[in-house]
DNA sequence: ATGCGGCGAGAGCGGTGCTCTTGTTTGGGT
DNA sequence: ACCCAAACAAGAGCACCGCTCTCGCCGCAT
C-alpha cells in the first residue's frame, strides 16, 4: 500500500484502522451493511465512538473501504482460481475456475458480495483508488480469452458486432490498452453479466421455484457460456 | 384484490393505507430503502408516527408492501410490452419487448428496482403472497417461449440438457404446470438472468468503462439471447 | 343506549450517525 | 532539552430513527 509507518503513533494509527476494518468486516459478514453500526464497532473495541471518527471520517467512508476489501478478496480468489486451473492452455477450465471461484466467494460471503455487486449504498460513488479492485475479476476474464488465442469457435461470427457497438467498444479497447478484439470484449461482458446474474439470482433468492438448488443450472449455464466464448 | 369495503371506517381505512404506501414510494423512488422513514411519511401525512402502526405492523412489512406493488409495476408493464409487440406470432419482437421493458422500467425507479432485484432487505423473506407478482416476469417469458413452438432453432442442440439439471427441471415443470420442455425453462433461466445481470450492471455502476451507455451493448445481448433462445 | 374495538396522539425507550468541546499524549523543530 | 502544534481519546449532546405503551375519542354493531 504505502511506505512502512515510522514513528510509533503511526504505527499505532495503522494497527487500529486494520482492527477498525477487521471488525467491521465480521459485523458485516454476520449482520450485513444496513446492520453496520459504527457505534457497536466502537463499543467491540473498547473506545468511545467519537473516536472512530479520527480514522474514517463517515460510516460511508467505512463501508466504502470495507468495499474495495471485498473487490480485492473476490478479485484475489479469482485470480488464484483462474492460474490453477489454466496455465497450460486450458481457457475452458480456467473459465470455470473463474465462475466457480467468483460463485464459491459469493456463497460464502453474502453480505460482502451484497455490498459490492448489489444495490450500492444511496450517495456511493467510487472514488479512482476503487478501480483496480474493481477491475481484477474482468480483467482475469480478458486475460483468459486473451490466452485462448485468436483461432475463435463460438455459434456466432467473428464479426458480429453492430456498428455503433463496434466503435464505442474499439475505444474502449483502446483506452484501456487491452489487447482483444471489440468482439471478444463484448463477448466478455455478455458472459460476465451472465454468471452474474445467476450467481445473484441465487443469493437473493429469485431463483426459488426453478433452478433452487443452483449447482446442476449454475454448471450448465457456465458451460453454456464457455460455447459462446468459444472456448476450446 | 378483495370485496368493496362497506363501512365508512373500513373506506378510510383502505384510504389511508393507500396514502402511506403512495407516499412512501414517492420516499423510496427518491431516497431509496435505506433512507425510507416511516417517521417522515407519516410527517408528511400530517399524523403521529405511532398511528402509522396501525396500518403496517412494521417499516418492513411496509417495504414489504412496496415490494409487492413493484413486482407487480415491472410484471404489468412487461405483460404490455409482451402483448404489443407479438400477439401475432412475433416471438423475437415479443422477446425485445419484454427487455426493453424491464429496463426502461428499472431506469425510470432504480431505487425500487434494487428493492426487488437487488441486496434483500436483512430479515426478509418472501410472503406466500408474493409469489404470483414475483412470477409475472418469468411466466411472461415462459409464455412467449410456448407460443413461439415446438420448433427450435437455436445453437445449442435440443436435448442439450445434463442429467441432474433434466430431472430437476422436469420436476419444476410438473410442479408448476408449465407447458414448456425442461431444456427450454433451462434457456429461459438463462436468458433471464442474462438480460437481469446486464441491467442490473447498468443500473449498479459496474459498466462504467466499458459498456457505458449501455444501449448498444443492450440491445446487442437481447439479440444474441434470441438467437440462442432460438426465436424466430 | 351502550359497550367494544379501531383509531390518533403523545410520551418515552434504546438505538443510530455525527459534532463539539475538553483534556491528554506525542513527536518534530528550534 | 524544551515547546508547541498536531494527533488523539473521551464525553456530552443534537437530531433522528423504529417501536411500544398508554390514554382519550369516536364510530359501529349489538
Amino acid at each position: 500500500m504505502t511506505a512502512a509507518p515510522r514513528t510509533a503513533r503511526d504505527r499505532a494509527r495503522a494497527e487500529l484502522t486494520h482492527e477498525i476494518k477487521d471488525v467491521a468486516r465480521r459485523h458485516l459478514a454476520a449482520e450485513g451493511a444496513q446492520r453496520l453500526s459504527l457505534r457497536a464497532v466502537a463499543r467491540e473495541l473498547g473506545m468511545a465512538s467519537s473516536a472512530l471518527y479520527r480514522y474514517f471520517p463517515s460510516r460511508d467512508e467505512l463501508l466504502t473501504a470495507l468495499i474495495v476489501d471485498a473487490y480485492d478478496a473476490v478479485g484475489e480468489r479469482v485470480e488464484r482460481a483462474v492460474e490453477a486451473a489454466g496455465p497450460a492452455g486450458h481457457p475452458r477450465a480456467a473459465w470455470r475456475g473463474l465462475c466457480d471461484a467468483v460463485r464459491s466467494w459469493a456463497r460464502e460471503h453474502p453480505h460482502e458480495y451484497a455490498l459490492i455487486y448489489g444495490s450500492p449504498v444511496p450517495g456511493y460513488q467510487a472514488p479512482d483508488d476503487t478501480l483496480a479492485p474493481f477491475s481484477r475479476v474482468p480483467f482475469a476474464l480478458l486475460g483468459i480469452l486473451r490466452d485462448s488465442g485468436p483461432d475463435f469457435a463460438g455459434p456466432f461470427g467473428e464479426a458480429d458486432l453492430p456498428g455503433p457497438l463496434a466503435t464505442q467498444f474499439e475505444a474502449v479497447v483502446e483506452a484501456g490498452g487491452l489487447d482483444v478484439p471489440p468482439a471478444t470484449l463484448a463477448r466478455a461482458v455478455f458472459a460476465w453479466a451472465g454468471v452474474f446474474g445467476i450467481v445473484s439470482f441465487e443469493l437473493f433468492g429469485q431463483l426459488a421455484g426453478s433452478a433452487d438448488p443452483a449447482d446442476p443450472f449454475f454448471a450448465y449455464a457456465v458451460d453454456r457460456h464457455a460455447d459462446l466464448l468459444g472456448l476450446a
